[in-house]
DNA sequence: AATCATTTTAAACACTTGTTTAAAACGAAT
DNA sequence: ATTCGTTTTAAACAAGTGTTTAAAATGATT
């Protein structure tokens, strides 16, 4: 009895606490997504997130802190996925498919995270570059190895692992970057943009494995 | 004599003029460049200038219009010599290989334009999208049509020519956008991410030409 | 030497920023 | 009913923002 007091009393202010302070980190992540950190007051995520100013100095101590903690937060849900592809135990031509798909269905439900990405990367690049799970943005120490021994088998030219990685990861990042200019050059909705972009999955899986080719 | 003074009062109230004016240009152009819009005060620029703040609202009204000023220079800079590469009277895969080299030479000697552009891109679309100079920094009707004749030669296999043009413009561009994380990575020093970036020249140009074979 | 438009200056403006403070509200334990 | 730690609140803070103002300096023209 004193004991499930005792968990409820914790689950409950927990529950409380996490309810206010996850109400700050889903709208301070949504503004910042949209509008990227220096454009995003603190009133205005207080504002959206229905609670007092103060309480984001009271849960995360700073705005940049705040900040902080939402990199983690998007850095690690996007490169979690993605890692495991390129480690798993596949045929190379079947992980080079599979990468290219899960990378650009993860960036069509999270079209905003390539240029916040590039944003924090280009303004507080120490605050990236710091973080483990940026490892797993590109290129891992198993793929490299696979890239390796299939060279050896004969099976693909030999190439520079970090190029080529970096290859994969220019063509399915960059064009998210670049969309407003694209829809704007070929007059694109939203809807032809995502189209655009998933017919890049056979484009440029092709160009990888042509590339590949000995 | 009166016209030559004529000439001379205006050149010299022209060059004082620009000489601010120009300093201002460049002061700002040097700190939107690091620290973006957001991050750069019009007392950082006016310090930087060595002149007076209000000096910059008498020049340019305000500070986006000084920044709008500033998008359509380095943007105007960055596309010209690009478009006279694409609309030259060159073989297919000679103003390919032209085209990438030119490109990326011109983002070794202006590293940061891409993230600037990015930036803009992300956060004031509008601002870049109503510039017609934009329509030079990728792709144009004349390459097009060219992809098309050679497709028609049976020179090349049939390609969405957008789709071909966003591959090259990946591949060249998104590197300097992600330097400070491929620098990491590698534990590159200048120097070394450059001659990476070098190497791309014909990594990029295989990758495409390859990819032509019918 | 006086005039005049242009350029430069310092000061002030109104406003927003992130953060801190100290009091109030809350909610369970005694 | 009171105590006590946690959470929430409104108000104030100091510093910084871009811009405006009105006076001063400049320098060629009359």
């Amino acid at each position: 009895m004193f004991y499930l007091n005792c968990i409820d009393f914790y689950t409950i202010v927990m529950q409380n606490k996490l309810d206010t302070q996850e109400k700050i980190v889903q709208s301070a992540t949504e503004l910042f997504l949209e509008k990227g950190y220096d454009r995003t007051s603190v009133r205005e995520i207080a504002s959206k997130a229905k609670i007092n100013v103060s309480l984001m100095n009271y849960y995360f101590r700073s705005k940049e802190m705040l900040f902080e903690t939402i990199i983690n937060l998007l850095i690690g849900k996007a490169s979690g996925a993605l890692k495991d592809v390129l480690n798993a135990d596949l045929e190379l031509n079947e992980k080079i498919r599979q990468y290219i798909c899960k990378y650009i269905d993860m960036l069509i439900s999270n079209p905003l995270l390539i240029s916040f990405i590039l944003a924090v990367l280009n303004r507080n690049p120490e605050k990236l570059t710091k973080l483990k799970v940026v490892d797993n943005l590109y290129n891992t120490e198993i793929f490299t190895k696979q890239l390796n021994e299939e060279y050896e088998k004969g099976n693909i030219k030999k190439i520079n692992s970090e190029q080529f990685n970096i290859n994969m990861l220019s063509l399915i990042a960059f064009p998210f970057a670049f969309k407003h200019l694209i829809n704007k050059k070929n007059n694109f909705s939203q809807k032809e943009f995502n189209e655009f972009i998933k017919e890049r999955k056979e484009i440029i899986f092709n160009m990888l494995i042509c590339y590949l080719k000995p």
